[in-house]
DNA sequence: TAGGCCATCTGGTCCT
DNA sequence: AGGACCAGATGGCCTA
């Protein structure tokens, strides 16, 4: 397969060296089992209007590589704003830069965690007054525990404290969920160990 | 060296 | 018509 671009060399800006091979380039990627005769493409081509065959190759060749520039900007902003992700999640000063996937599990599963905290800490407000925040701090370093209330661990649910979709086992709570009355001293180095380790 | 991750190119499709 | 978005292909780099 090497030589499938090796005369369209796309980072360079060569223009093709061929004058009649645009549509075969193109079906090298089509489904299509048969490619179309050669002879059929010509016809084809000379149905066109007045443009000489180069020109039509440098308009393709033009648009080709603005798209290409445009593609490039598009997933640089992606990844732009994947690295503003990893700047809100809790990570390690040493710890090695999330990849792609792995940042967007761990988000998924953070704010399902933070969700969980809010909504536990509101139950726990209600009952003791406790100080919310105190109680979301101290929730971030425990996992959900199988089956607690609407918090279904091990499915992807679609309520709002369903768990996460990426759950692919069970941490394991150390007690029941509702009781917040225990706080973890390194509660976000827990928490990073729990979301990091599911998916 | 195999496998994972990534950047880039590319053609197709949809939308404006 | 042109741009945005998407998915497949490819090659490079890194690590176990």
């Amino acid at each position: 397969m090497d030589s499938v671009y090796s005369d369209i060399d796309s980072n360079s800006c060569d223009f093709f060296p061929h004058t009649d091979d645009e549509d075969s380039r193109g079906s090298l990627r089509s489904t299509s089992p048969e490619p179309e005769p050669q002879q059929l493409q010509q016809k084809k081509r000379r149905r066109g209007r007045g443009r000489s065959e180069a020109t039509v190759q440098v308009v393709k060749k033009t648009r080709r590589l603005k798209a290409n520039d445009r593609e490039r900007n598009r997933m640089h902003n992606l990844n732009d704003a994947l690295d503003e992700l990893r700047g809100v999640l809790p990570a390690f000063p040493d710890e090695t830069k999330l990849t792609k996937i792995e940042t967007l599990r761990f988000a998924h599963n953070y704010i399902w965690a933070l969700s969980e905290t809010i909504r536990i800490a509101d139950l726990q407000t209600g009952k003791t007054g406790d100080a919310p925040l105190l109680l979301s701090a101290a929730r971030l370093g425990e996992a959900p525990s199988p089956g607690s209330d609407a918090c279904s661990w091990s499915s992807s649910g679609s309520s709002s404290s369903s768990s996460p979709a990426y759950c692919s086992s069970s941490p394991g709570s150390p007690g029941a969920s509702e009781d917040c009355s225990y706080l973890t001293q390194d509660a976000l180095y827990g928490f990073r160990s729990f979301v990091q380790g599911i998916y």
